[in-house]
DNA sequence: AACATAATTCTTGTCAAACTAAAATTGGCC
DNA sequence: GGCCAATTTTAGTTTGACAAGAATTATGTT
């Protein structure tokens, strides 16, 4: 099998060229997203290669997002999501940082991202965004106490960070909190702290309604800030016999 | 070679527990980066499997960033850096949106970062700190109307995005701006355009020097809008006999 | 001893053929 | 049409081989 040098870069292997073939036919929609790809002997005629060659090729495939394979089925197209790309660059900072290092420092990046995003909509949150956010701080105001809390919190910052109408930043967003749901700050009271938060939660909606920039870029900073702590609060030790800590 | 289903996942293919071994040895610094990997006939008989799935294996190192291989030589053991992995996501990024969409996604998220790293800049960096930033606002004064600016307009943001300490964002920086060098905005003025940016950058370090939060965030966000829509320019036709725009 | 070069060995990249277990398809019956 | 058994196909892996290039060893010269 002659494999021709594409251009100033290395020689390339068969299955690199292969697994590029088959990628650009996905992209072109050759294959949509869950059809099963061709046989791996199929594949060995179309391009004239061993079986092992293509085996390769679809693992380069696998890990490139454009075919889901595994349980022992056939393989089908897929096409990369910014959910999963950003999925996987999240788990490979936490591989090179470990879980606490990345955490924080992830954290801080949430925190520049969601302080411009509320910048940002300050600036120009139309009428319909202004009632997506107002819709979703009444949900949040209903769910004080509850344990739904957690998740109209979110919400609300999601329906914040969706005014600026850029996809990577919201699919980050997502990445940042998809494990906040499991992680409930330790607190005596959780009526307290959700009054706290939904009061600031408040004035951020304020600001974005009056177009107050700085006023919203300073209470989300302040916001994200407090919230970040209280979640690093350590667990304490029960005085009496209360039950332990919920951890 | 009996594959044994480690835990509530799917059973997972020899190559895969074989890459998930060698990725943990070299973690664990068995083999420092750029030692080269035991050869395939080795781990063959380390693993008890054949060839074909050792090289399998190998190549989910390559492509997990723990192997640099290829130009027929031996496979050399590698760690992932925050850079590569940076590096792939904002090319699958590319490849999901296109170049121009993305750029302008990654553009923003570039606005918000850099933006929340002057605001912490004008909270709290410190005497070091505001030296190294000082020095680079000197360079890029003195490489005003040169072929220099841009490297020291970068080393200027660069400066001032370090004081965050936060690996992550710093090469999150740096991936924002490692296409704009080759990117010198279409102008008539290049010695005027120099002078607008480097006035704002004056302006960004006497905020952060005297630890105006609200300006330093302000003269940054501008600065970065401005520069970006300067970049967007649409090329000029000539209107007489000059030279064509450089591009 | 140091260096250069040729010869030899080793290694990667790929091929062909085969086997096993599981998935998928086909055919028959109700 | 639905169900089930039988058959075929496919993925996962093995063994063995060859070609080309890299790496090592041996030899000769200064």
């Amino acid at each position: 099998m002659p494999v021709t040098n594409t251009s100033d870069t290395a020689p390339r292997n068969t299955p690199d060229v292969i697994a590029d073939a088959l990628i650009a036919d996905i992209r072109r929609g050759g294959f949509p997203p869950d059809t099963p790809l061709p046989t791996e002997r199929d594949l060995c005629e179309r391009f004239s290669a061993s079986r092992p060659t293509v085996r390769e090729a679809l693992a380069q495939l696998q890990m490139r997002g454009y075919a889901i394979s595994g349980a022992g089925k056939r393989p089908r197209a897929a096409l990369p999501s910014i959910t999963n790309v950003l999925k996987g660059a999240g788990d490979h900072i936490r591989e090179i940082f470990g879980d606490a290092e990345s955490g924080a420092h992830l954290e801080q990046m949430r925190q520049f991202i969601e302080t411009g995003a509320a910048r940002e909509a300050a600036k120009r949150a139309d009428n319909t965004q202004l009632t997506k956010l107002k819709c979703a701080l009444e949900e949040n105001f209903d769910a004080i106490g509850t344990a739904h809390f957690a998740t109209t919190d979110i919400a609300f910052h999601r329906a914040l960070v969706s005014v600026v109408g850029n996809p990577i930043i919201l699919a980050l967003h997502d990445m940042f909190v998809s494990t906040m749901i499991a992680h409930r700050p330790p607190t005596d009271d959780a009526m307290r702290y959700d009054q706290i938060a939904y009061e600031e939660h408040r004035q951020i909606y304020q600001a974005v309604l009056d177009g107050e920039v700085l006023t919203a870029t300073d209470v989300m900073d302040r916001h994200l800030t407090r919230s970040y702590r209280a979640r690093l609060q350590a667990p304490r030790l029960s005085s009496n016999g209360d039950d332990p800590p919920q951890h």
